[in-house]
DNA sequence: GATAATTGTTAGCTTAGCTAACAAAACAAG
DNA sequence: CTTGTTTTGTTAGCTAAGCTAACAATTATC
């Protein structure tokens, strides 16, 4: 059964690569409709979650981990700084280098806000069908892994 | 991977459904770097997919199913118009109206644009396992629906 | 024919991304 | 220890894509 198929066709990951981006860019558009409520923008929940769940970090690690520029973390940090969602702290051996670490208050936002976007999107996800949900919950990890091919490992703040 | 023939855990769909958004944001933001080569970009492309495969269209209707707000779609047009890819023709019976067509190069660049942009992610899809291929060439189209919930309106051939 | 609804556009704002140019600190020679 | 190089980040200034509010033009309705 499973493995009893044939290879894909040729052209076939063509066709599935253009699938994938045109749904990414449709989920993302109806998600930002959705949370009118105005929590932090998509980025900045990306940004922080980076910084809540994997410790201080440099805003160099924080910026190859979201793929973007050093300027444009920098103005992203700064936002969320100013917001109190997340702290700079010099580092002592390095005085280039400043860490990011999320205060208790942007640990709770990034939760609420993150449940609150995807709320929408959850509730469509649990009105499909046991099979299709198990589906869709094996290939979320594959399409993350598509997006990071050269990417580094974990961050180490040594 | 052993499939379980159970229904989804409480608490899945959103673990889901997060997963997923994050995979959107990764996947765009890859897609957006690679490519360079500067075609129209996603919104543009987006658009004109829709003006190419579902014909003529007026403005309210390319807003709607690109599922932005009028000012929106009357930049990208204008811009799109600008570039060659796209013509505006007025409506005889409705003087308020303006239709919106491919232009034989619109249809090329579209065609071109799209082959290249998702070109890195095609490579990546191949480079998955025949299994994983199948798995994601499956949940693409789920994502896509899951992206458009109360819309029942033209069909996004994309 | 006056008024209401529909369809787009204009003006002006915000956010997120970029490059180029710079500043400051650390490192490496000499 | 001073000088040049590399690393790390910031500042300045640009572009694209989205939004709301206000408006213009046309059509529909009473």
């Amino acid at each position: 059964m499973p493995t009893r198929r044939q290879p894909p066709a040729r052209g076939a990951p063509q066709r599935t690569a253009d699938q994938l981006h045109s749904a990414a860019i449709h989920l993302l558009r109806r998600l930002r409709g959705e949370d009118a409520a105005a929590g932090p923008s998509p980025p900045k929940l990306s940004a922080l979650s980076v910084v809540v769940f994997a410790g201080p970090v440099t805003l160099g690690d924080l910026a190859a981990a979201e793929q973007v520029r050093p300027p444009t973390i920098t103005r992203l940090v700064r936002e969320l700084a100013r917001d109190g969602l997340l702290r700079l702290v010099p580092d002592p051996d390095d005085r280039r280098i400043r860490r990011v670490v999320a205060t208790a208050r942007g640990r709770r936002r990034l939760l609420d806000g993150r449940r609150r976007r995807v709320a929408v999107l959850a509730a469509s996800v649990a009105a499909l069908s046991p099979a299709e949900q198990r589906l869709l919950s094996r290939a979320a990890p594959l399409i993350e892994a598509l997006s990071r091919p050269p990417l580094s490992g974990a961050p180490r703040p040594s």
